[in-house]
DNA sequence: AAAATACGTTAGTCGTCACTAACGCATTAA
DNA sequence: TTAATGCGTTAGTGACGACTAACGTATTTT
């Protein structure tokens, strides 16, 4: 199975998710806001539905996305647990000391 | 030039900034907790080292990598920039009302 | 000193991923 | 009803990415 962080990372796929978080959409609606074709986007968008984030609903014959609440809480989870105490230390240090020296020890 | 959150989100590398975040290693050092070889944890650190989240000092015929702490607030932010206020309010909404519903409207 | 060992990077391969092209199906128009 | 149009997904392809194998270089050891 793919992993959550990495799904949700790839560029194009979170440029869709902050659009689903408008609300639902259908797959046309979504392409036309990408250079990409629609059959792209609709990978991306089984993508995103295959890990959880997003869930479809079918209507005549369009398909309406919108984000999983679960998945997109999941999805944060995963992120505050890659991001320790340690990362967080480090980077209040480094905006303290501006962009140049990047760990306590010189 | 590759993207900051996808070059950070691979699992391995993932991994590989936390082992860092306790301070410098060697390659050596750090595929030691891999299953994958030293070849690969290296190539990993170099694309981590293009994108600026680590940097590197050498000693000896030992390579020392460290966390870059202007990098890592830079992922901070991008980070931030995503997720954005709307995708709180989701997430605060999945939260209170448990793993069925997704979205305010029904 | 030469030989052996250890560290890290580059060369080459295989799989995966993002994409366009072709398709099936549903719906509207004639 | 049949033709035509529009929506979304599957088939096929090219490129990129992660990995092992081979290499260069530096350091020990004898």
């Amino acid at each position: 199975m793919p992993d959550l962080l990495e799904v949700a990372t790839e560029p194009n796929r979170r440029a869709l998710l902050r659009l689903l978080a408008e609300g639902e959409k259908t797959v046309t609606e979504l392409s036309g806001h990408f250079p990409v074709s629609r059959s792209a986007v609709s990978q991306h968008l089984l993508l995103l539905s295959e890990v959880g984030l997003v869930t479809a609903r079918k209507d005549g014959r369009n398909r309406y996305y919108r984000l999983d609440g679960a998945g997109m809480v999941r999805l944060r989870e995963q992120f505050e647990a890659f991001w320790t105490t340690e990362l967080d230390l480090l980077v209040a240090d480094a905006g303290r000391l501006g962009p140049q020296s990047s760990q306590g020890n010189i």
